[in-house]
RNA sequence: GCGAAAGUGGCGGAACUGGCAGACGCGCUGGACUUAGGAUCCAGUAGGUUCACUCCUAUAGGGGUUCAAGUCCCCUCUUUCGCACCA
């Protein structure tokens, strides 16, 4: 009578592998639903938030198969990038062994837990049959302009010879060798993003996506709408291009601001190598760490550069200072400012005395400069600013710029904070940058059918402290294909998230050798119906994939606008209130739990402990909960097999005599509750035996079409698995209620199994295993994912009585048991009557009485003089 | 600093359009049972009050709307997350 897990868990996972359940056939007549989890860097083990990632992503799996429909769900390995490389640096290998390796080990811990994977369709995109497809769409993009190179500065180790990301920056140190972090600029690849941030911007076309994501891309985004205006610098036909949100203040303009990687700022420390003070500021603040740069905390420093800009507007002189607080990459790197009407502004001229100009003034027109401790920001009425004067400063932005726009001066324009994406990485574990160096030709592209640029195996990482990809010159010489001369491979790689932002795209079609896939698979499966990750990739992973989609949808490779129509972001799973990790020592393997209790175990817990969106807290005493539930299902089912098979058999036979339910040729729908194995025919309700029924029996039948009831609209209309699995919990406590079988006659027996009878189909999203054993126990030959979704009858929700509840002022003052079409004059008197009621009425005058129907009745009342 | 979300028993969480607050699970208390098992079964479990019936108080705090508020409105506090000199 035990619940033999492990035995049934390896039978289960046998019967779906022998009978590939899993692959999803292309083209299938049946409407396609394609769920998607991100797919995981291959550590070599699996963790508790994949485990908690992909049971959600089965659960949605297996409803949408009982629903009816053609549904893939694949998995890949997010296999490139710094993490494998490291590893395989301190572990002495090369981490073509070691990610093979990990792969093996997860697939291992993957068919363990059961999940529904077509794995026919795996990728691992340091596969060449899969990075080759990355190098095309990047040829692509090239050829369509979106992919450019630029200098610009990055954080450099003279030491390691390599660009460091921000996160391996410590201290302004190197992470590795702990020496110094300088600024150096350098040549970078670049994905032209921005010319799709407005499109980005617009979510009309995805069906359901977290409110959260879309606004945090939206700011990411960050569209400002304002002017360019070109100042000019003095004695020069030099334009000094700014951007301002603000033209309605650029009467109030008394210095320009210019950060040191400015070109202008550029030339002049080229020409005075002597101006010690200019010197030292730039080097000082362009060696500085960025984050630590650009943090709002951080003084706002400058010097004077000795230099004056015109302001074209009122031809006014104002001096130019290079600062610490204009960043050289937005808008035009250049700031006219404002310390009137600026608070960043105000602050460096307090500091350096620079002078200030109110041009905006308040409603009663109270500003006074002497009297000014911070900018005035707000609006107001203009002043100071020629025939701007005395106009609403809303209204004079449009004005201002309508006039300079006709002076030539510049232009209405918009700005965004989002920047280019710069995918170049100084690394060897990645996709190489399919691009050659001639000193000829300059940079050419690989030709077509030279891809894929294999990654040279022979490298010795960890050997060399520059690009591993430098030190292997088989590799790395190569005749130009446009001239024959010797040239050089581009030794750069791409970023990982290059590699993650199609590759739900050629899941669609995974063995492809000629494309990245095939336009009409990849029309029949996408757009993804439901991605499911985490939400720390809000603006990184999930935007690139937006934007490489919409790449690919304007070379006609695929249809729609967005790769995801839904996204759901899984919360995390904590330990003592932090993230599971390594270092701190507080990490929960899902294998254990596994071995110990069974996939089904610990995928109900997860499921069950809070609404998927939310972080969990990981207790083992909720897990033996779980685990306990799917004990005492086992027991009922397996203790009770003989009444429950006579039921099922009486339900057979009174079905042959009653006209079968029409057959349904997958009808998904979150509309009609229709299914193959229904519920008992009306007969039996209606039959003589029916009216014998003890009011036990009636319960249970109204536990089993309300638990129905409750599990769908939780499971596929709210993805709430957690209050679903609490509807078979409850429905399952109904279940054990019934002490003894003995006594039913056949409509009682008939209803006894269909209560017990639901239940696998009900458990089967959340723990198939056990699920399906039970199924194929009771003697059904079919496997739950063909058993149609269970459906319940309106009727036998009916009940014979209603409780009211009575309400005076609010207060609960009593129930009413009574017949559901009790009329609400017959409520109201009877309400009156009851004995509590009356009391608490005692010296309260009536005013009225409500009757919700089916609910309550409510009196309200007031205290008599 | 700006923006967003959220605050419900000892704990995870229910309560969908305002209509019996605390479903379900964990934990805890008491009991039964014994194949002594990460058992199982039964009863109880927001706080206070009462022998009991009853009653009172409770959804971060304070106001408000309503016959009726965890749910709607205003203010305050706390927590989490995101952004953080974006001109």
């Amino acid at each position: 009578m035990d619940y033999t897990f492990t035995e049934i868990e390896r039978k289960w996972q046998k019967i779906w592998q022998e009978r590939r359940i899993a692959k999803a056939q292309d083209f299938s007549e049946k409407p396609k639903y394609y769920v998607l989890s991100m797919f995981p860097y291959p550590s070599g083990v699996l963790h508790i938030g994949h485990a908690s990632n992909y049971a959600i992503g089965d659960a949605i799996t297996r409803l949408k198969l009982m629903e009816g429909y053609n549904v893939l769900q694949p998995m890949g390995y997010d296999s490139f990038g710094m993490p494998a490389e490291n590893y395989a640096i301190t572990h002495n290998s090369h981490p073509r062994i070691t990610t093979e390796e990990h792969i093996v080990n997860m697939r291992q811990q993957f068919d363990g837990m059961g999940f529904f994977l077509d794995w026919e369709r795996e990728v691992s995109t340091c596969r060449p049959d899969y990075y080759h497809w990355g190098q095309y769409i990047f040829k692509k993009m090239y050829e369509q302009g979106l992919v450019y190179r630029k200098k610009s500065f990055q954080n450099w180790c003279e030491t390691c010879k390599t660009v460091l990301a921000n996160e391996q920056v410590e201290d302004d140190c190197c992470w590795r060798c702990g020496s110094e972090v300088i600024q150096k600029e350098m040549d970078q690849w670049y994905f032209r993003i921005t010319d799709y941030a407005e499109e980005l911007l617009d979510f009309s076309h995805v069906i359901e996506w977290p409110e959260r994501v879309m606004t945090m891309q939206k700011y990411w985004i960050g569209k400002s709408e304002g002017a360019r205006i070109d100042f000019t610098l003095e004695n020069s036909s030099q334009k000094i291009p700014i951007f301002t949100t603000r033209p309605d203040t650029i009467f109030g303009v008394t210095f320009m601001a210019l950060p040191p990687e400015h070109p202008l700022v550029q030339t002049w420390l080229a020409q005075e190598p002597d101006n010690a003070e200019l010197q030292s500021f730039c080097k000082k603040v362009m060696n500085e760490d960025k984050l630590l740069r650009s943090s709002a905390e951080s003084l706002k420093e400058g010097v004077f550069s000795g230099r004056y800009a015109i302001n074209p507007l009122n031809g006014a002189k104002v001096q130019i200072w290079i600062t610490n607080y204009v960043l050289m990459d937005y808008g035009t790197g250049a700031v006219m400012a404002v310390p009137a009407h600026d608070q960043r502004d105000f602050d460096f001229a307090r500091k350096y005395d620079i002078p200030i100009q109110i041009v905006i003034q308040n409603l009663d027109k109270s500003l006074k400069l002497e009297e000014l401790t911070e900018a005035y920001i707000e609006p107001g009425i203009i002043c100071n600013s020629a025939h701007f004067d005395d106009q609403d400063s809303e209204a004079a932005q449009g004005e201002i710029t309508r006039w300079v726009q006709e002076k030539g001066w510049g232009e209405a324009t918009i700005t965004y904070r989002l920047r280019d994406w710069g995918i170049s990485r100084q690394r060897y574990w990645g996709n190489p940058i399919p691009m050659i160096h001639c000193p000829k030709c300059g940079i050419v592209p690989v030709p077509d059918e030279d891809l894929p640029v294999l990654l040279p195996d022979e490298v010795q990482v960890g050997q060399t402290t520059s690009n591993p990809l430098l030190s292997v010159p088989d590799w790395l010489n190569v005749k130009c294909p446009v001239c024959g001369e010797d040239a050089q491979r581009e030794t750069d790689t791409m970023d990982t998230f290059v590699d993650s932002s199609w590759y739900y795209a050629r899941y669609a079609d995974a063995h492809n050798q000629d494309l990245p896939f095939d336009p009409a698979k990849a029309e029949y499966w996408l757009p993804v119906d439901q991605y499911i990750g985490g939400i720390e990739h809000a603006c990184m992973h999930l935007l690139y994939a937006r934007f490489i989609y919409k790449f690919m949808r304007d070379m006609g490779w695929v249809k729609g606008n967005e790769p995801f129509a839904r996204l759901l972001t899984q919360g995390m799973v904590l330990k003592d209130g932090a993230k599971m990790s390594k270092s701190k020592g507080n990490t929960v393997d899902p294998q254990y739990i596994v071995d110990r209790f069974g996939s089904d175990t610990l995928r109900v817990y997860l499921l069950f402990a809070s609404p998927p969106e939310k972080d969990v807290e990981w207790n083992d005493e909720a897990l033996m909960g779980a685990f306990r539930f799917l004990s005492r299902t086992y027991r009922l089912i397996k203790g009770n097999l003989t009444a429950i098979q006579q039921g099922l058999q009486v339900r057979e036979e009174s079905e042959e005599l009653s006209p079968k339910p029409v057959a349904q040729d997958a009808v998904p729908a979150e509309s009609a509750p229709v299914a193959q194995d229904a519920v008992p025919a009306e007969d039996l309700h209606s039959s003589k035996e029916s009216a014998k029924l003890s009011p036990e029996l009636k319960n249970l039948r109204f536990s089993t079409h309300h638990c129905i009831q409750r599990w769908r609209e939780d499971s596929l209309i709210r993805m709430q698995y957690n209050t679903a699995i609490a509807a078979v919990m409850e429905h399952l406590n109904h279940c054990t209620a019934l002490k003894s079988t003995e006594d039913l006659n056949p409509a009682e027996l008939s209803i006894y199994a269909q209560a017990c009878s639901i239940i696998p189909q009900l458990l089967y999203p959340f723990a198939p295993h056990i699920a399906e054993e039970l199924w194929q126990m009771m003697g059904h030959p079919n496997l739950l994912h063909e058993s149609g979704l269970p459906i319940y009858e309106e009727k036998y929700l009916a009940q014979d009585t209603v409780t009211y509840v009575i309400q005076v002022n609010g207060k609960i003052r009593g129930k009413l048991e009574v017949a559901p079409d009790t009329a609400a004059g017959v409520l109201q008197e009877l309400a009156l009557k009851v004995e509590n009621v009356i009391r608490a009425l005692e010296g309260f005058e009536l005013k009225k009485i409500i009757v919700i129907p089916g609910k309550m009745v409510s009196i309200a009342a007031k205290p008599q003089n």
